[in-house]
DNA sequence: GCCAACGTTGGC
DNA sequence: GCCAACGTTGGC
């Protein structure tokens, strides 16, 4: 079964129509042991939610895992690893952050409680309450 | 643009 | 091996 995660990207860098435009993105540059330890978790298939951090503020599309972790070598390839993801589709309506701390349901949301984690896991319910939102 | 949070580095 | 200094991230 997919498990289900959360990357940042500032959409200065590199956004969510940047992925789009690629069709398929390299997640390379994350610098930091937990999140890197998610992406090596992450399987074929995972969903990834694309969060516009920084500017923005809000998740803004669906993603998949399409090809699982392997040496980052635009860092440190000994230490650290990148993920291929695709878009899968756009939110109907983006799902800001301001809204996501004022639901009860994502109280425990890692990026709520962890400002700086980059790469994060998401629970099947948190995932469900999130899509709720932009969808109801 | 500021600064809090927090991970990493390096001198001891 | 400790911990102060430093650098980076990301919300505000």
């Amino acid at each position: 079964m997919a498990h289900y995660w959360l990357m940042k990207s500032e959409p200065d860098a590199y956004g969510w129509d940047d992925l789009v435009a690629e069709g398929e993105g390299t997640w390379d540059g994350v610098k930091n042991a937990q999140a890197s330890n998610n992406m090596k978790a992450m399987k074929k298939g995972d969903q990834v939610l694309f969060y516009h951090s920084r500017q923005g503020l809000e998740v803004v599309g669906i993603m998949e895992v399409s090809e699982e972790h392997s040496p980052d070598i635009t860092t440190d390839p000994d230490r650290w690893v990148v993920v291929k993801v695709k878009p899968v589709r756009k939110l109907a309506r983006p799902v800001p952050l301001k809204a996501m701390k004022q639901n009860p349901e994502l109280a425990n949301l890692a990026i709520i409680r962890q400002t700086r984690l980059s790469v994060a896991p998401v629970t099947e319910s948190e995932w469900a309450a999130i899509l709720e939102m932009s969808e109801g």
